[in-house]
RNA sequence: GGGCGGUUACCCAAGCGGCCAACGGGGACUGACUGUAAAUCAGUUGGCAGAAGCCUUCGGAGGUUCGAAUCCUUCACCGCCCA
């Protein structure tokens, strides 16, 4: 139950304990259980925050369970309102269809393309008719809704809370009863969704309500709230090895502790090995913080690419040397220092290439370039702000010239 | 259906006829510092030119005025209250 939080220490206990018990039955009916997930397609990217849940169902995988990656093509039409305190828009089918397109392809850096079940949960929901809805509305009251601290927030705030975005703790019980789910995992924000609705509508319908297995979120890379795209503190999936790396690095230091636990394969003891040697000073935080990085970046490229994105990490910050690799731009003779950065896209309008020379964030092989509308003086690299950087290479002159 | 209020730059949010390219905060960017792309401090944050200056922006369209984000008309969207 590493990374668990059920914000109440009863509940875990209760739910702990049902989990045992059904292992048991389950085993007495000789068949694994029933654990599923469901990720809406929200946005075309899954960023490390969504690979917690992903990894407690690998790690049911590994003890020979049976796990389901649901994509919800129908309840993302909605939109979970639970992680927010605003209307969340609502997608078309045609958005959801390409964004669930890369979902599970993502979804395979954590878990076993072998023994993943696949499922859309459009399968069925699609086919609830308006009695059934009423039917399973019938479950729940306004009140249960208004004393939830999203909608609680917006009731306050005179926000408009739709009556459609209720629907999205039917859909997703529903859900679960359709999978004939044993667990359902999610995150703390999840909660209602699963310990609450899901349960009440499974035991409604007959069959045994799921266990919630409930995780902890992940703070993003300002350490303290979640991760979230929109909120720009995000660690995508879809990203390159260096990129990734890095952005492991920026995260505070106090934040570490959460990285080790919910988005590492270590082992319990290696964590705790980690904690006291920062502590005691035996180790340095940026050491640790490095492995940390590496090991992260390793799960999602590979270990060949976690050593070149560490070595490319110490290269550009620690040595503060340029990177082995980077763009190329053919420029042209007459062609001004703010001309070249125009076109070669490393910035938007000339004003800000104006004001990063201004600056001094740019600068050609280490000298900074001072004047904006000074010619480009050599080939070489050219360095805008920290970390971008551009190899500019003279275009040949026309032979007649 | 009736009454009232709102729509400002990436986000939040001031401004309510000239001193407004528009306060402040967040974010982002740059620099210094640092083990770090953290923290902290300083600066920048519409475009063109960079000396002054010019142009385009404050939901859309039109109008009043020497002059409007600020006033009027109208359209769109949103919220609140009453029914």
């Amino acid at each position: 139950m590493r990374g668990t939080d059920y914000g109440d220490e009863d509940l875990k206990q209760a739910m702990a304990k049902e989990l045992r018990q059904r292992l048991l039955e389950a085993q007495q009916e000789g068949r694994p259980l029933r654990v599923y997930c469901g990720y809406d397609p929200r946005t075309a990217d899954l960023h490390l925050g969504h690979t917690i849940t992903m990894r407690k169902l690998r790690q049911f995988q590994e003890l020979g369970h049976e796990v389901t990656f649901l994509i919800g093509t129908y309840t993302s039409l909605i939109g979970d309102p639970s992680d927010k305190d605003v209307l969340r828009p609502q997608l078309t089918p045609e958005e959801v269809e390409r964004n669930a397109r890369t979902y599970a392809e993502q979804a395979y850096k954590v878990l076993d393309r072998q023994k993943t079940i696949i499922r859309y949960n459009s399968e069925w929901l699609s086919k609830l008719t308006f009695a059934d809805l009423i039917h399973l509305a019938s479950n729940f009251t306004i009140q249960q809704f208004l004393t939830r601290e999203n909608f609680r927030l917006r009731w306050e705030r005179n926000d408009p809370i739709y009556l459609h975005e209720t629907f999205y703790s039917l859909m997703q019980g529903y859900d679960a009863y359709a999978l004939r789910a044993d667990c359902q995992v999610g995150g703390s924000d999840q909660l209602f969704n699963i310990a609450t609705a899901a349960r009440k509508i499974m035991t409604f319908l007959g069959e045994k309500p799921n266990i919630p297995i409930i995780m902890s979120i992940l703070p993003g890379t300002d350490g303290v709230v979640r991760m979230s795209k929109s909120l720009g503190n995000h660690i995508p999936l879809n990203t390159t090895a260096e990129d990734m790396y890095g952005k492991v690095m920026s995260l505070p230091d106090f934040a570490m502790s959460s990285y080790f636990r919910l988005v590492t394969r270590w082992q319990s003891t290696k964590i705790q090995e980690l904690e006291e040697g920062m502590q005691s000073g035996k180790l340095h935080p940026r050491d640790v913080k490095m492995k940390l990085a590496g090991e992260i970046t390793e799960i999602f490229y590979g270990p060949q690419a976690a050593k070149e994105a560490e070595a490319a990490f110490v290269r550009v910050f620690q040595q503060k040397s340029v990177p082995k690799e980077m763009p190329e731009f053919l420029f042209k003779s007459g062609q001004t220092v703010l001309d070249v950065l125009l076109a070669a896209g490393m910035v938007a309008s000339k004003s800000e290439g104006r004001r990063l020379i201004e600056q001094k964030g740019v600068r050609l092989d280490g000298m900074i370039l001072e004047d904006a509308n000074q010619e480009l003086p050599h080939q070489g690299v050219l360095q805008v702000g920290k970390r971008r950087y551009l190899y500019v290479k003279k275009e040949k002159e026309d032979q007649n010239g």
